[in-house]
DNA sequence: AAAATGATACGGTGCTTACCGAAGCATCAT
DNA sequence: ATGATGCTTCGGTAAGCACCGTATCATTTT
């Protein structure tokens, strides 16, 4: 079984403590430098270029390089996902066993962040809730659509709820929605094209900035 | 960021290629003694027991012994979705890269085969597009529902399907589902509470078996 | 009781790999 | 050009860890 060893280096390269920071900084799917990317790892820049290395090699993350610099980000929506995975099983670990403390930090973290494309954090959760409050939404543990009333709603926010579900469903009423299980919040937010598209709306008129 | 290294930890413990491939083992559900583990992953007994000691004591897998034998099995369902989710970026890649080898063991495993819960690979895909040929489910890439005449057909296979969803839909004609994306054949199928209840049912009349 | 089986604990070996210092290449500024 | 900045390559060191052989513990069988 040759598909044992890729996953096996996967998850290896996932599974470094420096490359483990280093992808959770890109996790909100900016690109960001190798010195940058060294710094919240808390190496020096040699040692995370060889990091750096090995992940683009491995397909985890891809290379812009402009200039003098170096843009990392991730590879893909499907690395993030399971980035987000694997931090779920993280995250339902030590709350089973410690009562997890949070510092100012993961406490801004939890206020509001961006997961990879989508709004997450507390503020992604009550985006998620106003909408299913208001009959915009529904969302289950597994899945979630976006009603005709919802559609209606976001295309005044700017946003072509149809389009963006034509390529797949030929479906004029309903539009499906990915849920995404918040590992702080435990909570399902809005996540897929709908959610990116949300969020891409919001930095665009400033509602939201990033820190 | 305390849970970063808690991150680090699961990837790392799920990066070894002996400890892969005991999880691997492990993806369909069952739990296994621990020799047979050690056969799997192709290293001796005392070797294996360390490695099934680092995932027990990491969470990934819960041990049940009975007699002189112990059982090893996934700890949680998110675990089978980490799994699923590395192992969905490993085929993206290889596919990208190389035209990948399957030798008759694999075929088998793209035939049919049981994703932790439900029903995968070409059986599972095919499942599902009968559904959706049918009318009796929506999917999308994102998400999918089961529809009315869906709910009906399936209750005829002894599945309750609002019985499923009740704890947290209040919705009476649609009941969410969730799909899952092969690995191997690259469509969705079901997955979730309906996919795994399909499961069940196939297995308790005898419909498939296990090898 | 004694032998057999499944699983774990210990000690030692060897490979892998993260890490940094120093040097080498690019690109941009002056 | 010259210096500065960002990044990479090379060499050597040190630590971690998978692996197995042997021994021990627990449970079942004869």
């Amino acid at each position: 079984m040759a598909s044992n060893a890729k996953f096996a280096t996967i998850a290896s390269l996932a599974g470094d403590p420096a490359r483990a920071a280093m992808l959770h900084a890109l996790m909100d799917g900016r690109a960001l430098t190798a010195s940058e990317l060294a710094r919240v790892a808390g190496i020096t820049p040699q040692t995370a270029s060889g990091h750096l290395a090995q992940l683009s090699e491995g397909g985890l993350i891809s290379v812009l390089k402009q200039g003098r610099h170096r843009y990392h980000r991730l590879a893909s929506p499907t690395v993030a996902d399971m980035m987000e995975s694997i931090m779920r099983v993280a995250a339902d670990l030590d709350t089973s066993k410690a009562p997890l403390f949070t510092g100012p930090k993961d406490k801004a973290l939890r206020a509001g962040r961006t997961c990879y494309d989508h709004l997450a954090g507390a503020l992604g959760v009550a985006i998620a809730d106003a909408l299913v409050e208001g009959g915009h939404a529904e969302l289950s543990d597994e899945t979630g659509i976006i009603t005709e009333s919802g559609s209606t709603v976001l295309s005044k926010l700017g946003i072509d709820v149809k389009a963006l579900a034509a390529p797949t469903a030929k479906l004029t009423t309903k539009v499906f929605c990915r849920p995404c299980l918040d590992w702080s919040e435990r909570r399902p937010h809005l996540a897929g094209k709908i959610g990116a598209a949300i969020c891409a709306k919001s930095f665009e008129n400033d509602w939201i900035l990033r820190v």
